[in-house]
DNA sequence: AAAAGTGGACAAATTACGTCA
DNA sequence: GGTGACGTAATTTGTCCACTT
């Protein structure tokens, strides 16, 4: 492409610009809802790849670029979109406030600088307001919503997304933060069960079974439960046994939305023959 | 009908400004 | 007054999708 003409074509197939797939947004625009896998992973990501020296190359002359002219971009692509920001939105920029129109100042030397909006606290109120109903607008919505606050479209546009990424930051700390608790409570159980294990063994060494040692004539079946009668009362199990013999645990992540949910069920039941007799043993 | 090009929308990453302790 | 932390507006980049050529 342009690129080629202008630089070392060597230099291009020696980094290797093959495709990355980002699988992350498709997965996230062909499902309904956000969905939140439970894991956490430590990746790099796609922009950071061998195409990085490149890049940055570009983007320190987008950025002498875009310092000056406040809303151009270098990369091709982009230049379109902005210009056409531009210009729909210059009309509309008439009719707002000087405060929105100066987003870009000049100093004594005729350098613009970004200058940062601060949304008064009308205007926030009523972005969470439609935030609320609609997490994204559609240009009708934006159109409107700009025009009652007296911003640019673009500034909507702009706040929704920052507003979007952070609940999606929030929810991902809500969502560590759960995790972390079940990790937790995991761990704790599993200390606990493999204790239980091990008194168990512990007395399955010491206690030989009471019908062990008597003539197969003598046992009987224990009609209800179907066990081999004369164990209980005399062998209630031990220490460890009580009160131990039935877990059951059930963990559901929802993280207060329906996207995100997760669940975990573990129920293990152990069922101690000793304290699990029928009234007819 | 298939391929290429284009524009819009979005997420993610990043930058940079304003505020406050 | 200087400074670092923090919140957040704004920008950049990459990707997908729908539509057009």
């Amino acid at each position: 492409m342009g690129f080629d003409d202008s630089c070392n074509t060597g230099l291009v197939l020696g980094l290797g610009l093959s495709p990355t797939s980002n699988n992350y947004n498709n997965a996230i625009k062909r499902s309904s809802g956000y969905k939140f896998d439970p894991s956490l992973t430590l990746s790099l990501s796609a922009s950071g790849g061998p195409s990085m020296t490149v890049v940055a190359g570009a983007d320190l002359l987008c950025r002498q670029t875009s310092s000056h002219s406040g809303v151009s971009s270098f990369s091709t692509g982009r230049v379109v979109k902005r210009e056409r920001d531009g210009g729909e939105e210059s009309r509309e920029e008439e009719e707002t406030t000087e405060r929105v129109i100066s987003d870009y100042h000049e100093d004594e030397e005729g350098v613009s600088a970004r200058k940062k909006l601060r949304l008064t606290k009308e205007q926030s109120a009523l972005l969470e307001e439609s935030f609320k109903h609609h997490s994204t607008l559609n240009p009708k919505q934006k159109q409107d919503l700009a025009r009652q606050l007296n911003l640019r479209p673009r500034q909507v546009e702009v706040w929704f997304q920052n507003r979007r990424a952070r609940t999606k930051l929030k929810q991902t700390e809500v969502d560590c933060e759960f995790l972390k608790k079940c990790c937790e409570t995991l761990t704790d159980e599993n200390i606990r069960l493999q204790k239980e294990i091990q008194e168990l063994k512990t007395l399955k060494l010491t206690h030989q079974p009471f019908y062990m040692h008597m003539p197969a004539s003598t046992l009987t079946m224990c009609p209800s439960c179907e066990r081999i009668g004369g164990r209980s009362g005399s062998d209630s199990g031990g220490e460890g046994i009580r009160g131990g013999s039935s877990v059951a645990t059930t963990v559901v992540v929802d993280g207060g939305t329906s996207k995100g949910a997760f669940s975990i069920s573990s129920k293990p039941h152990f069922f101690n023959p000793c304290t699990n007799s029928s009234a007819a043993c």
